[in-house]
DNA sequence: CTAACACATGAATATATGCTCATATATAAT
DNA sequence: ATTATATATGAGCATATATTCATGTGTTAG
């Protein structure tokens, strides 16, 4: 199969009409409609992708339990300041998290509540599963 | 702060008993007695971090109306069949899809009742929110 | 004012990732 | 057998990512 081709063909120059080989041309024009628009996609994804990494993973889970802030943080995830205050700041931009400043002391805690379901959940399957 | 220090320094070493500054010892102990292990959070990223990308995403969504040959989703997503092929490669060795082969075409179907709620969850909450 | 502390951040580096291109494998049709 | 079709995959490349190192900013203590 040429891959250049895929990207122009349509729907309407689709051989696929076979018994079982394919889904009928009607099929895939419905779920093509219905589809995610683009921007949806991209947001859902760079959410997962905020959620897809060990530390950040950590980092949540300790904010599951209670605000702390970020010296403690480094404590409980036994890392540097800098790839704590790092990994924040990514939490912060995607509005996982949020800050507040006390003095010299910056406390962080979640500030998705998607974000906290979607998380104890997947810890439940995970757990029991 | 010393960054080489913070590997080294324990719960006992910390200084922080202030009123406002940080939690109190004892916190820092059940946060980190508590905590998840290590290849728990490992887990979480992992799943995650396969949701994490919009070709990804669109790939489930799809799916997630109907069961389809890879040529289809190509189709549905306008994407080369081999940059398909990877991406259900990755979701296939993340248990997300499964494959059942009919003749010579390959139907993928999402192999995970986790991902789908979580997926589902994360869209209704992108829509309203 | 100066020093110490808590945190933030730019630059650099090593690794991971996503796509393309070319090619391999498996099945079906002629 | 030969050819066509459907999918899988290794290599290469360009980009993204996570951490470290060095340093910057802001706040409190002396």
């Amino acid at each position: 199969m040429k891959q250049e081709a895929l990207r122009e063909e349509t729907i309407d120059e689709c051989g696929h009409d076979g018994a079982d080989s394919a889904a009928p041309r009607e099929t895939l024009v419905r779920i093509k409609e219905n589809f995610v628009d683009d921007s949806t996609a991209i947001d859902m994804a760079e959410l997962f992708k905020a959620l897809g990494d060990p530390t950040r993973v950590r980092l949540i889970y300790a904010l599951l339990q209670k605000e702390l802030c970020v010296h403690d943080l480094c404590i409980v995830l036994d890392m540097t300041q800098s790839a704590v205050s790092h990994q924040l700041r990514y939490l912060r931009n995607t509005r996982i998290v949020k800050r507040r400043k006390v003095g010299k002391t910056v406390f962080y805690s979640l500030d998705d509540r998607h974000v906290e379901e979607i998380f104890a959940q997947t810890l439940q399957h995970l757990r029991h599963g």
